[in-house]
DNA sequence: GTCGGGATCCTCT
DNA sequence: GAGGATCCCGACA
């Protein structure tokens, strides 16, 4: 993956269509796109480098697979809001809800490669976390970037927290979720996305 | 109201 | 590789 480093380029958000699409799809055109949050105490920002798709209802590793509730309403919703929610009561989990339509898709943000706000996210994450951890995993891209569930819902076209679409075409893996062995046949799906030989994915 | 489980991460062995 | 941390959510009574 080749970059300019130094201050990111400034690219135009992402209009509404452009989130309108499978989570499939998403997942995949996600890969590389920057991912920004301008909080109060400063700006975090980095290039997504790993995904995950959740389905719609059919998929039993999704949330939206037993219906609407309070918490996945936004699921439900239109593509290009926010789906934030905690998971084992500590880490708070990074979704961009997907289409098409209003079917219950999202994808999860599991990794971001920072290159804005380095110091904020090591202040959040701690000083001892090497840079390439910073904001590996899902709980660690929620940590990193300050998001928790008071997020939820934020329409990412009018928000502190947006998608800039990418300059470059990465070369992508798939491979199967993470963490979802309980989902029968979905397990295996090779519906986790990546960018080849990126020192910040997860799981490599 | 109660209870069991979870889209994780870190430390220790 | 194993286990603990920690608490919200959803199912059920």
């Amino acid at each position: 993956m080749t970059r300019a480093a130094g201050a990111p380029a400034s690219a135009p958000a992402l209009a509404r269509d452009w989130f309108d699409r499978p989570a499939t799809t998403l997942a995949r055109e996600l890969l590389g796109c920057r991912f920004v949050h301008a909080a109060p105490d400063g700006t975090v920002g980095g290039l997504i480098v790993e995904t995950e798709a959740y389905r719609g209802p059919e998929d039993r590793a999704a949330h939206s697979a037993r219906g609407r509730t309070p918490r996945n309403a936004v699921m439900f919703g239109p593509p290009g809001f926010m789906y934030v929610y905690l998971v084992y009561g500590l880490h708070h989990c990074l979704n961009v809800v997907a289409g098409p339509g209003e079917k219950p898709e999202a994808v999860l943000i599991r990794a971001i490669a920072l290159d804005e706000g380095m110091e904020i996210a090591r202040a959040r994450r701690g000083p001892a976390v090497p840079e390439r951890r910073l904001a590996s995993g899902p709980g660690n891209v929620g940590a990193a970037l300050g998001i928790d569930r008071r997020h939820n819902g934020l329409d990412l076209l009018d928000s502190p927290v947006r998608v800039e679409a990418r300059d470059f075409s990465p070369r992508v893996i798939r491979g199967p979720r993470v963490g979802v062995d309980y989902a029968g046949a979905w397990t295996a799906r090779p519906l986790r996305f990546w960018i080849a030989d990126d020192p910040h994915v997860s799981r490599r």
